[in-house]
DNA sequence: GCCAATACTTACAAAATTGTAAGCTTCTAT
DNA sequence: ATAGAAGCTTACAATTTTGTAAGTATTGGC
């Protein structure tokens, strides 16, 4: 829960309202939320224990905050089967699938400049 | 400073190193980068007071943090005047100009994305 | 000598994020 | 009846980021 009479709590939410890249980095600038939805791009649905096995390192508090959030923002669906023991995919909305290209240009640009700098 | 021994640190240099996208979020994920990086798209060269002002809300303390890692990341150069009272002007690299695309292409998906959710 | 101007630093506090470990639910197979 | 499976949730602690306010250096003008 944030604050929402911080000062930084006011300056995040001036920036989303004036700028639209801080209100794209908001959506996906969380530390796992990327690889969430390159994974989702890359395999079209996911189950939440096959997302905690291939985000090495993720803690499953992590994921499903993350997997919560993503929802609210409609970038993915959660389809639950009404199974016991429970089966809860994930897949990309339209808008989640958007990011397509976005996301690849930024891969690509990291990947450049990451070579840039370590052959300085 | 971070504690280069805590899971939080690994968890960020595992992603770094494996995902470029995660790269990117790394050098301009940060709540100025972005909004520091488009001005100077615009405007070319800025000083300090410059930016400050521009860049509503944001303490000095914060803007000479964000633009010590801009430089340290060789996304802007830093022009000192030796006058006094100082005068200091930043200015992005050819690395930094080759951000624009990609920069570009977030704000636009950004600006789309808020109408799409804002009129749901 | 004293103040103002600019671009920072610094120390400390507040807030926000992330990690750790345990627990919950619901049915099914043993 | 007991254990186990999957997908979470919770409480609490550690870490990290951000904010606040004050201070520093240098020199020209009053």
């Amino acid at each position: 829960m944030r604050k929402q009479t911080s000062t930084n709590w006011l300056n995040e939410e001036r920036l989303k309202a004036t700028c639209g890249m801080a209100y794209t980095l908001n959506l996906i600038g969380d530390r796992w939320k990327g690889s969430i939805l390159w994974a989702l791009m890359e395999d079209e649905r996911l189950r939440f224990s096959q997302l905690r096995d291939l985000l090495t390192g993720i803690s499953e508090r992590m994921l499903a905050k993350q997997l919560d959030e993503l929802e609210e923002d409609q970038l993915i669906n959660r389809i639950v089967h009404p199974e016991v023991p429970p089966r809860v995919e994930y897949e990309l909305t339209e808008l989640g699938h958007s990011m397509k290209s976005m996301l690849e240009k930024m891969s690509d640009w990291g990947e450049m400049h990451r070579e840039k700098i370590e052959n300085n």
